[in-house]
RNA sequence: GCCCCGAUAGCUCAGCUGGAUAGAGCAACUGACUUCUAAUCAGUAGGUCGCAGGUUCGAAUCCUGCUCGGGGUGCCA
């Protein structure tokens, strides 16, 4: 038990004697805001006053009287308005401490009654390349993942795969018409990625052509309508001033979105036109949008031909995507993608249909329901089923599979509303017995705020994101370290790189947009995993210097000491790891964890200035310490493994 | 139109679901490497928490209205 949650057990057990519900009075219980207040407040007296009808500060006292926590905390005083603040005893702390020591997990104990959550998440279309708009779901996926594994749960990772889309269309048309036998034979993954994006560009090409006349029409519509509309004097009446005023702003951000797309598109047509071949195959394949859905719907209709080329192509799509996922040391139990429950959607329409959920309504099967206007569609009047259907294929599979307690859905907050009808739609249809959480993540945009393209227009592709992050922590560790050897110095640039990526969008809270940079992204100083790699290797400096036996070390503890100030706060810091981590799945937010490793290396590099190890006064001092810095360094070791982030020993 | 989300230091963002004097990092400025790793540390400067009301002992946080931005909104995922 950390002692987050012993002290609120202590003021549980005093609380349920005075009110009826005390749990979120318990809340209430939280780190001190600032150390002078001592490690712990607790807030709950102030709320109190209007259920017992005494003063804030009487309740104090009367809480503090009755309550029996003198084992745990040495001081436990009222102050300002009714806030109680607790310090912890020392030789609590100390006893803490030498637990962890000795315990491979730090003292955390798994959680009582483990639960099974199924984490859904990253979940990339195969055969198209991935890039940074893939990276928010892979990371936070995983992160959450190792947590809730490391504190005793059962985890299932599951990779729902985009399998089964256009996609494939696109590169079996491209296959019948483009392919290079040759370069197939030598680098199927390579030769398929070129056929997607020649198939892309001349699709593109196509409908940019075709669309372009109609969108300077409607532009110079909107001119019109803009110079109308300025035109206008001011009437003199406030409200359809404003109007007036609010219309033409819109307008002319209208206006500026559209100028945008066209000069897109006039760059796309262009791309092909500069090339006479590229002109000459474009216009060879007119029909190519069509011909590319036809192929797509031939895979669905189970066509033999395009069948056995899925099944041929698929193993190829999987390992190039499998080579970002080792860069990036992550696994899944499970990819099971769209193509795995092709053949259950029948049966979940004819399903919903027989409970009197789903009815027919213009053609298409629809799941109406109370509190939304629109009804979710999982039958489309052609015929074909859509993603709503896909997705609650697999709740049934999940359900019948893995009896989860959790479902989590790592996926970005655009699809928040698509979520909340289908978990409804879930539970109408019987599943009202497992969580299930759109664990939402904003948008990635550049630095115009809008989603992020790069001038091109293109989205950055993920391989060459992770390639300059290593580039970047290589130039600077040969810089550094100019004595260490070539096969040292490429480990570290990997470990620190791609730890640097991570960590930048781990510590972002996970709902709010994320702007895109590169600095931000590579940075390699501040607020980052290299920091925190650093406080990690500094320890690890000690001891070689100190030549310290860390098994004897661990196994034969001595008494800590807090000389200074410093020590016992980093102390205080370090026993916090474990409320940390329960803290991050309340609300599934890694950033929490980020933030309290942070403060951790911050405080130890306070204490690495003030407090000279291997110089301490005396023996005892010094073994004292050393435990300190190794508690420091494997809570930052784990810590940081449970966001996917390895350490070195040197750096 | 309707529905969601957001607006905090020059920049990028935290702020633990209502707590005590609003915090980091970057950028800027001043200092610290013969010392256990300077990928670091100490310090300075930087704020009308979008605006206006309200709720109460107490509001960046909750409510209402407004402004601005993003997203979604019946057959894409």
């Amino acid at each position: 038990m950390n002692a987050l949650s012993e002290i609120k057990y202590r003021f549980g057990q005093v609380l349920k004697e005075m009110v009826e519900d005390a749990s979120d009075l318990l809340e209430m219980i939280r780190p001190a805001q600032d150390s002078k207040f001592g490690d712990y407040q607790a807030n709950c007296a102030m709320p109190m006053k209007n259920l017992v009808g005494k003063s804030p500060r009487q309740i104090a006292d009367e809480i503090i009287s009755k309550l029996q926590i003198d084992d745990l905390c040495q001081s436990v005083e009222v102050a300002g308005p009714g806030f109680i603040n607790l310090t912890l005893d020392d030789n609590w702390l100390k006893a803490k401490l030498t637990d962890s020591l000795q315990d491979p997990r730090l003292g955390i104990k798994p959680v009582q009654t483990p639960g099974t959550y199924v984490v859904d998440f990253s979940s990339p279309n195969v055969a198209k390349p991935m890039h940074v708009g893939h990276i928010r779901s892979t990371l936070i996926g995983d992160a959450l993942s190792r947590t809730l594994r490391f504190v005793g749960h059962e985890v299932v990772t599951d990779n729902h795969l985009g399998d089964w889309g256009t996609q494939f269309g696109m590169i079996i048309y491209g296959y019948k018409h483009f392919v290079d036998k040759e370069a197939y034979a030598n680098n199927s993954v390579e030769e398929l990625g070129r056929l997607y994006k020649l198939v892309r560009q001349i699709m593109d090409y196509h409908t940019a052509v075709a669309k372009l006349p109609a969108l300077h029409e409607q532009l110079t519509q909107q001119q019109n309508l803009l110079l109308e509309l300025e035109a206008n004097q001011p009437t003199g009446d406030k409200a359809i001033d404003k109007k007036l005023k609010k219309d033409i702003g819109r307008l002319k951000s209208k206006i500026t979105e559209q100028e945008e797309q066209i000069a897109e598109l006039e760059s796309k047509i262009e791309t092909i036109d500069r090339n006479q071949d590229q002109h000459a195959r474009a216009l060879k394949h007119k029909n190519i949008g069509t011909d590319v859905l036809n192929e797509t719907a031939k895979l669905h209709s189970d066509d033999t031909e395009n069948l056995a080329l899925w099944n041929e192509f698929l193993p190829f799509c999987r390992e190039d995507i499998k080579q970002i996922y080792d860069q990036l040391n992550i696994e899944f139990d499970y990819e099971l993608g769209e193509s795995f429950y092709h053949s259950r959607l029948a049966g979940v329409v004819d399903s919903l249909n027989e409970k009197g959920l789903s009815r027919e309504s213009e053609g298409a099967i629809c799941v109406f329901m109370d509190n939304y206007e629109t009804p979710m569609i999982i039958r489309k009047k052609d015929g074909a089923f859509l993603y709503a259907t896909t997705d609650l294929a697999t709740i049934q599979y999940r359900v019948e599979k893995w009896q989860p307690t959790a479902i989590l859905y790592v996926v970005d907050h655009r699809q928040h509303q698509h979520f909340e009808k289908l978990f409804d739609a879930a539970r109408l249809w019987g599943h009202d017995d497992v969580e299930m959480t759109h664990v939402s993540f904003g948008t990635v945009l550049g630095d115009d705020g809008r989603p992020f393209k790069t001038r091109s227009g293109d989205t950055v592709g993920l391989q060459g994101l992770l390639d300059e992050a290593v580039q970047r922590a290589a130039q600077l560790s040969g810089e550094l370290n100019s004595a260490m050897n070539e096969e040292t110095l490429t480990e570290i640039s990997k470990v620190v790189g791609i730890g640097g990526l991570k960590y930048a969008d781990l510590s972002q809270n996970r709902s709010s947009d994320y702007k895109f940079s590169y600095e931000k992204m590579l940075a390699l100083k501040g607020n980052t995993s290299t920091y925190l790699q650093y406080s990690y290797a500094r320890v690890q400096g000690i001891l070689r210097k100190g030549d310290v036996d860390i098994e004897t070390l661990r196994s034969q503890p001595v008494a800590f000491r807090f000389e200074k100030e410093i020590e016992r706060k980093l102390a205080v810091n370090l026993i916090r790891f474990g409320e940390t981590l329960d803290e991050v799945l309340v609300d599934y937010k890694p950033n929490l964890l980020t933030t309290y490793l942070f403060d951790l290396a911050q405080t130890f590099s306070v204490f690495f200035e003030n407090c000279p190890v291997l110089k301490s006064e005396d023996d005892h001092l010094k073994r004292s310490r050393l435990q300190l810095c190794d508690l420091t360094a494997r809570t930052i070791e784990v810590g940081l493994s449970l966001l996917g982030i390895d350490v070195v020993e040197k750096m």
